[in-house]
DNA sequence: CTCCCAACCGAACGATCGTTAGGATGGTCA
DNA sequence: TGACCATCCTAACGATCGTTCGGTTGGGAG
């Protein structure tokens, strides 16, 4: 592991435990055992730092997603969706918790590149819910953009909870069966 | 309204938008246009204005349980619950973002005691899924854990969503329905 | 051997932080 | 009237912040 990437990681967990500004150069510093003027061969400043951190995080999550193949049915893509999220969860815990939680630290420029991430994999999300409507797989009166704020939702909040590993697989998998199914006692016969 | 709720509000507002760490007592004072020490006629500490915060979004949110009748079937208590929640959300915006982000930034013994508030709520919440399920509302073979790590999810992320004069209570009744009846073509028959 | 360059250092910069001290003001109530 | 008390003030405290500066070091390339 480089330095470079020793720092990216550090930084990654100091600003998921104290925040953006709860972490100080200095302490990042120390935490890899250098002084803080040192740190500025490496980085452009504070919040670059922040931004790197925040570009790691959507390259994950869009990664998720890119893996999942296109042919299979929408359900089907929207489980392994779910799978990937938390996966991702999961084995980064701390760069998406930083994702999540410090995208409003940044300025106004690399904000909105990152906000535009963001939105764009809601919509990705969103497009697999209309397939799946579309195709039948999903009832027919089925919102989408209230079934993705679900999902979403559920997705999102992981960080708070999940745990390195743990079955993410398995949990991604009874999310799944709780959205589609239901909870209701006549839903599935079986 | 009184300097202190004044102050109170205030502070809940720049911590919801700018954090606890970025959010300095200097600036409070600004908003509230008095000199930065004249606060401490008012308050103990930035802390301690931190844990009030805290207080006040615990209690709104019990609160909002507390009002569900005791005699409902579990079913209609987690769409009440639902709805209640919301509700604080969309009108307590800035009061319920910072109970749900900023907990974190306590000192270890008022961090404690918000926790136990929170595990608290979070536990009334799984009790009415199990009340759910054995009283045949809800599908036998339901996780109780899971159905309210769900439920919860959707709740503690709508901060991120909901804003002021959104019709809540049809929206918490959309995700409700999602939840009982799921997403699947054949779950319900129309 | 020499040059270069990434990596790191100690020291210092101006700014801002949360908090305290000590005093002024003005209304309330005995 | 006079004591009090909540409220606000100016000024200053020591600490810490992110960042810059100039200089040192050590290994790899010509």
């Amino acid at each position: 592991m480089t330095r470079r990437e020793e720092l990216a990681r550090e930084a990654a967990r100091l600003f998921a435990e104290k925040g953006y500004h709860g972490t100080s150069i200095g302490a990042l510093a120390d935490a890899i055992g250098v002084q803080k003027a040192s740190l500025y061969a490496h980085i452009a400043g504070k919040q670059d730092l922040l931004f790197q951190t925040m570009r790691q995080g959507a390259e994950a999550f869009h990664g998720a997603l890119d893996a999942i193949p296109e042919e299979l049915p929408a359900t089907e893509k929207l489980r392994l969706a779910l799978r990937g999220h938390l996966r991702v969860v999961a084995g980064q815990l701390e760069l998406a918790t930083v994702f999540v939680q410090e995208w409003k630290y940044l300025e106004p420029e690399p904000r909105e590149e990152i906000l535009a991430e963001r939105r764009r994999y809601e919509e990705r999300v969103r497009a697999l819910f209309r397939e799946g409507r579309e195709h039948g797989e999903l009832r027919s009166d089925l919102d989408e953009g209230t079934a993705a704020l679900l999902f979403l939702s559920a997705a999102n909040w992981a960080f708070t909870w999940l745990r390195e590993g743990a079955d993410t697989d398995r949990l991604a998998d009874a999310f799944y069966a709780l959205l589609v199914d239901g909870m209701r006692g006549y839903s599935t016969p079986g």
